[in-house]
DNA sequence: GATAAGGGTTCCATTAGCTGGAAGGTCAAT
DNA sequence: ATTGACCTTCCAGCTAATGGAACCCTTATC
């Protein structure tokens, strides 16, 4: 199966097929034209990888996912593992993003959005001193 | 003040400041042996930009509101279009986390996690048919 | 046979926001 | 004079692709 054809079954651009490939995470073989020739089991590998990705692994994570894949000796523990520190890894980054949404918000709520120049989002980015601010100073 | 300095007041590496400086943020003087010569107003505009980045606000965010900062005519509008617009962008983002880590963590509930190799993980990842996964043919 | 459309190929550059390291200049103290 | 802690510039690399240029292959049509 040529490139084209792989891009609509897997869901994935070409571009990034072809990067997988350069990677390493896939090596389809080659025609006598020079095109690459996608297995039925590459079509799955880099289904396999379209999924992964969607859940946010890392590019490493999916060569180790793939490689536990393959390995039907692998422990159940060794990808639970990786999919519980990604899960962590997922965790901190909403913690990350929420505390920047409160603060925001909280800004943003608070700026009158008008044509005046007053503006309390530029003010705590300034740091100027203003009671109406909290916290701020215990950082 | 040196660029040490400048980075412990900033809390920004010094790496960091000199990047800053390529890419148009700041403008330091040179004193005579060559070294960076931050000023007062070098050090705010830092610190500034340590807290926007912080709120997760893009480079060029940063200079755009470094601009209307400095431009006391502005229009708070201006700015607050600029973090609204950050808001949704960080809306969006813990949204799509917040998919991945729904998926995720059931998976790795129903992961053993033990020696043996079945490992739903996996078997979600490959798209295995199999009766106790739900809605992921409506893809 | 020429040509055009629609595949495919490689290679290089770019994105965001730094960070690390090498090779070297400056300065204060010993 | 030399050490150590600064500072300088420049180049490479990180993640995970993506865009584009220049060129080759295949098939159909005129």
């Amino acid at each position: 199966m040529n490139i084209g054809d792989v891009a609509d079954l897997s869901g994935l651009p070409a571009k990034t097929i072809r990067y997988y490939e350069d990677i390493g995470l896939v090596e389809p073989l080659r025609s006598a034209n020079g095109y690459r020739s996608f297995r039925q089991s590459d079509v799955h590998k880099l289904a396999f990888l379209g999924r992964a990705r969607a859940l946010g692994f890392t590019i490493e994570d999916c060569r180790s996912l793939l490689k536990l894949y393959a390995d039907t000796e692998r422990a159940s523990a060794e990808v639970k593992q990786i999919a519980e520190e990604h899960l962590d890894r997922i965790d901190r980054k909403i913690a990350e993003l929420t505390e920047m949404r409160a603060t925001l918000s909280h800004l943003v709520d608070a700026c009158a959005g008008d044509h005046r120049p007053d503006c309390p989002i530029l003010a705590d980015l300034a740091m100027e001193e203003d009671k109406t601010r909290t916290a701020r100073a215990a950082d």
